[in-house]
Parts: structure tokens; C-alpha cells; sequence
RNA sequence: GGUCCUGUGGCCGAGUGGCUAGGCAGAGCUCUGCAAAAGCUCGUACAGCGGUUCGAAUCCGCUCGGGACCUCCA
């Protein structure tokens, strides 16, 4: 098989990947934080990595894919001080903190099933892991790693940079982040400014609080994802994935914890997948430029024209580079459903050309090669850091070679029986599989199915007896009701959802 | 200020040193009772200026523009 090649954050360049264990891939994704809804930037990151994850099922890898629930801790602004987001957002819900994970932790999945993405393999919150997180904080104190000042346990920044490059995945200098870092008032009891909490010491009012040998507290808000990707995935693993705005605060923490910790480096490849922006600004949650998917849904904001299903927007994502920033706007969502809902009916032809008897020999030859190509070209996309783009355009390419099969342009035998299957096969599977589109308007399509070709029946008569007031009245007013009639060479009607 | 990324035809967006990306929109044609759909054809783009090269949108330098991170954020 062909290498497959990621670009790594830590190499700054494409590596062919290896995995640790042949035939199997550890990969831990940051999850969400959830004191809120996703919103949609949140939403591309874990279908861009969906998409990997589909893919190395493809490739018939056995994954164990973990992404974590951020339910604990996690302070408004890394003061070490002041309201954790839970405890925070739960006095203003006046609900418990509990309520408040419980709460957003479904629609989280309720959001992620609507994008078709497949649930992780492990799937474990920070608050489920707090004795690992406790255990793994001990194990920096006593190599020497870390120091506690009243309770809190910091990471000695400084120290370690002296044994290891602290700035690694962001090619940065320790010197030049002491640069960039402000003077925190009031913060004396960090020996270092770069120094970061791994466990914070709770003020009695605090909600979420939880015994530990420095008292009571909750963990800093990077040593969940060290503790529990180190707990299901092992000390080191294949893959660490995260939006990029991730790597140089979160991530580069975890490294330095791992490392601190077992003397390892937790992950041979990171991938950082990049922003979703609106009129080119980073869409996040602080600016307030989000859009929550139901609002997509039902195309209730001020930003939109009209609504888009997830399927469209899932294609809209697909058919950027998941390092690329991906803008939003009407115009490319709007080009997104044109395009998805052409690629599906292509792909619904496609099934029709199923049961046609082909030769061993193609009619074509040209054709039959060319075809082939494309078809192959798919994993060699995908292979290429992932490139969905292209894989998608190879489709479109092969589309209308498709639709003119099953419309007659091009004679049927054109192409042989075995490239034929080969196509049918790989279009299916990647469009199901490796990318997770599905029929958007799945539902009631069993009754309405025979009621439309009752109504497609009655209509053929009428045009048999030029009738075309009946005809026309028939196509109109379904079009009304936003379906689409199309009357086919053959004779054959076929219609589809406006 | 520091570390990076980026600038492609009307819009969105891939991309390899030399061969058509693709989608959407637009124009023409074929098919059709008409329409829609489908099919065919059409744009010769790569911020600017230099350099390397037989040859660069693709490599290097500079200039200009956009963005991210350095502070919670996927």
C-alpha cells in the first residue's frame, strides 16, 4: 500500500506515517469544554477529525480514538484565581455545575450525530479522572518538575526548559515567550512567568473542589488530556489532533507534562486542524462571532439567508483543506448545497447502473483508463495529508461520466465490468464512509415515494395524450411544494427535493 | 514587538518546477411539447518587483495586503 503521509506541527513538514503497533492507531483528540454550545468552529474541528478517523478505518486500521469532555476546572483567564467557567455559568443558569456538563454534554452529541460524525471509542470526562490526574501531578513534584506555593502546584517552566525545549511545537524560544508574556500583577507566587498551574487550590465557596495531598482543589487546565491520554492510550501514542489555536499554550503544556512525567514525548505526530473564520476573522466564542449549528439549521441569524443542513455543511468543510482557513459565507454555502446535491444524484445514478450487464472489454479504452484513474486517485488524495478537495474534485470529474452513462450520451459497455465495479465501490464507500455524507431529507420517503409515482403515472398518460395543461399543472405545483420533477431521455421521471 | 501562516480567474477553493484542478455563478449549443435536469463547449487566473532556472503560480529575496498565535477559545 501506498505511504501515507501527515503533516506533523512537531517536524513542520509531511511524514510518512508509522504507526507504533502495526495495524493499530492511538489517537487522542482535545474535546470540548462544556459550559456552553459548540458553536461552528468547534464543530469543524471534530468533523475534520472524523474524517481522519473514518479513514484509517478504511485503511482497516484498529483505532482507539479518544476524545475527552472537558467538565472540570478551567479558569476564566489563567490567573489562578477567581470563578471556574462551570461554577460561573452555573450561577448564572442557577443550575449545579453538574447540570450545566450534563446539559451541554448532550447537545454536544446531539450536534455531533447530526453531522453524521462517528462517536470516539473512549470518550472520558476530567472529572471521571481526577485521582490520575492527582497521581500524575505527584509524579512531576517528585522529579522535580514542579513546586507548590499554599496549596497549588505549579509547573517549573524555566527548569525544564533547561533539560528540554519547552517551545518545540510552535518553534519558539523560551526567551522569546518571555518576551511576549506580560507582567502579571499580583501573580508572586509563580517562581517563573511562563510557570502554569497543574493543581489550583479552591476557595471555599468554590463548587467544584476535590481533595488532594495539597488540600482541596481542582486540576489545572492542562493535565486531563496528559492524565487520560496517557491512561487509554499509553505514555506515548500515534496521533494528537487539535484546533490550532491549541498548540502553543495547551499542547505545549501537555508535551512538557508528559515528558516531565515519563520521560517521554507523548505523541509521534500532531495534527492541528485550522480556524473557521466569518469576513476573515477567527470565529470563537469571546468575539461573539459564533454561529451555533441550529441556527444554521434554521437559518435564524442575522449572517444568513437561508438555512443549511449539516450534510451541506459538511461538504462545505470537506472541500477545504483541513489546514486551510475555511471562510464562512452565504455564496460558498449556497455553492456547497448546489454542488453536494449534484455529487448525490450522481451518486444515486450510479446505484441505477448497477444491475446493467457490461463486458470484459471496454468499448472505450481511453475512457476506461481515465476513469480508473480517477477512481485510484482517491486514496492517493487521501494519502497526501488527507486532501478531501481533491478526492472531491476527482468525483466531480467522474460525475458527469455518470450521468451520460445512465442518460445515454455515452453508449452503455463503454467502460469494462471490473472498472465499473471498481467505481461503484469507491464512490460509495467514500462518500459514505471515508467522508460520512448521508441523504440529507431521509423521513417519510416510503409513502411519499408512492405517492409521487402515482402522480408521475397519471402525468406520463397525460402527456401520451398531449395533454399538457394536466402535465404542466401536475410539475408545477409539486415544484411549489419544493419537489422536482425531470423528465429523463428514456421516458423515465425522476425527481428529486428542490 | 516576537513566532508563523497566507494572497490563485466574478465568488469559493486544490495544486505539482514544464502537461485542463474542481465547485458555484455566467454565455452558447444538444436533448425536450415547454421547462427543469442532464450532456457538450467557453474564461488561459495565480498580489507587485527582482533573482535562480532551458522553463516558476509552484524555489529564493524584497515590497504591499490579509490572518493566526504570544491572554480563555476547536
Amino acid at each position: 500500500m501506498a505511504d501515507l503521509k501527515i503533516y506533523n506541527s512537531l517536524t513542520r513538514k509531511k511524514d510518512v506515517f508509522t504507526p507504533i503497533t502495526p495495524g493499530h492507531l492511538g489517537m487522542y483528540v482535545c474535546g470540548p469544554t462544556v459550559y456552553s454550545d459548540v458553536h461552528l468552529g468547534n464543530c469543524r474541528t471534530f468533523i475534520s477529525f472524523d474524517i481522519i478517523y473514518r479513514y484509517f478505518l478504511y485503511l482497516g486500521y484498529k483505532v482507539r480514538y479518544v476524545r475527552n469532555i472537558t467538565d472540570a476546572g478551567h479558569l476564566e483567564g489563567d490567573r489562578d484565581e477567581g470563578d471556574d467557567k462551570f461554577s460561573k455559568k452555573a450561577r448564572l443558569e442557577q443550575l449545579e455545575p453538574m447540570e450545566i456538563v450534563q446539559k451541554y454534554t448532550l447537545g454536544f452529541h446531539k450536534v455531533m450525530e447530526l453531522f453524521n460524525n462517528l462517536p470516539p471509542t473512549i470518550e472520558p470526562t476530567a472529572t471521571g479522572h481526577i485521582s490520575e490526574q492527582i497521581e500524575m501531578v505527584k509524579h512531576i513534584l517528585k522529579n522535580g518538575y514542579a513546586y507548590e506555593v499554599d496549596g497549588t502546584v505549579y509547573f517549573d517552566v524555566e527548569k525544564y526548559n533547561k533539560e528540554k525545549p519547552y517551545g518545540i511545537l510552535t518553534n519558539r524560544k523560551l526567551e522569546e515567550l518571555l518576551e511576549g508574556t506580560r507582567e502579571l500583577g499580583g501573580q508572586d507566587e509563580k517562581k517563573g512567568r511562563l510557570d502554569f498551574a497543574l493543581w489550583i487550590k479552591a476557595k471555599p465557596e468554590h463548587l467544584m473542589q476535590w481533595p488532594s495531598p495539597w488540600g482541596m482543589g481542582f486540576p489545572g487546565w492542562h493535565i486531563e488530556c496528559s492524565a487520560m491520554s496517557g491512561k487509554y492510550l499509553g505514555t506515548q501514542f500515534d496521533i494528537h489532533g487539535g484546533g490550532m489555536d491549541l498548540a502553543a499554550t495547551h499542547h505545549t503544556n501537555e508535551i512538557a507534562q508528559s515528558e516531565a512525567c515519563y520521560n517521554v514525548s507523548p505523541a509521534r505526530y500532531w495534527i492541528h486542524t485550522n480556524m473557521l473564520t466569518v469576513n476573515g476573522a477567527r470565529m470563537s466564542k469571546s468575539a461573539g462571532n459564533g454561529f451555533l449549528p441550529g441556527e444554521l439549521f434554521t437559518g435564524d441569524h442575522p449572517l444568513l439567508e437561508k438555512a443549511y443542513s449539516p450534510m451541506t455543511v459538511r461538504f462545505f468543510m470537506l472541500q477545504t483543506h483541513y489546514r486551510s482557513t475555511l471562510d464562512f459565507s452565504n455564496e460558498a454555502l449556497q455553492a456547497a448545497e448546489k454542488g453536494l446535491k449534484r455529487l448525490w444524484e450522481a451518486y444515486q445514478n450510479l446505484k441505477q447502473l448497477s444491475s446493467q450487464q457490461l463486458p470484459d472489454t471496454p468499448a472505450d479504452a481511453a475512457l476506461d483508463v481515465r476513469v480508473r484513474e480517477l477512481v485510484k486517485g482517491f486514496d492517493d488524495s487521501m494519502n497526501d495529508d488527507f486532501n478531501t478537495a481533491k478526492v472531491l474534485a476527482n468525483m466531480f470529474e467522474l460525475t458527469p461520466v455518470i450521468n451520460s452513462l445512465r442518460g445515454g450520451q455515452i453508449p452503455p459497455g463503454s467502460i469494462s465490468r471490473s472498472t465499473f465495479a471498481f467505481l461503484n465501490k469507491q464512490f460509495t464507500v467514500y462518500l459514505k464512509d471515508v467522508f460520512g455524507l448521508r441523504e440529507d431529507s431521509a423521513g417519510d420517503n416510503g409513502r411519499l415515494e408512492g405517492v409521487l409515482q402515482l402522480l408521475i403515472q397519471i402525468r406520463k398518460e397525460a402527456r401520451a395524450k398531449r395533454d399538457f395543461v394536466t402535465s404542466d399543472k401536475i410539475r408545477n405545483e409539486l415544484n411549489e411544494q419544493g419537489i422536482i420533477l425531470k423528465d429523463e431521455k428514456d421516458g423515465n421521471v425522476s425527481w428529486s427535493f428542490g
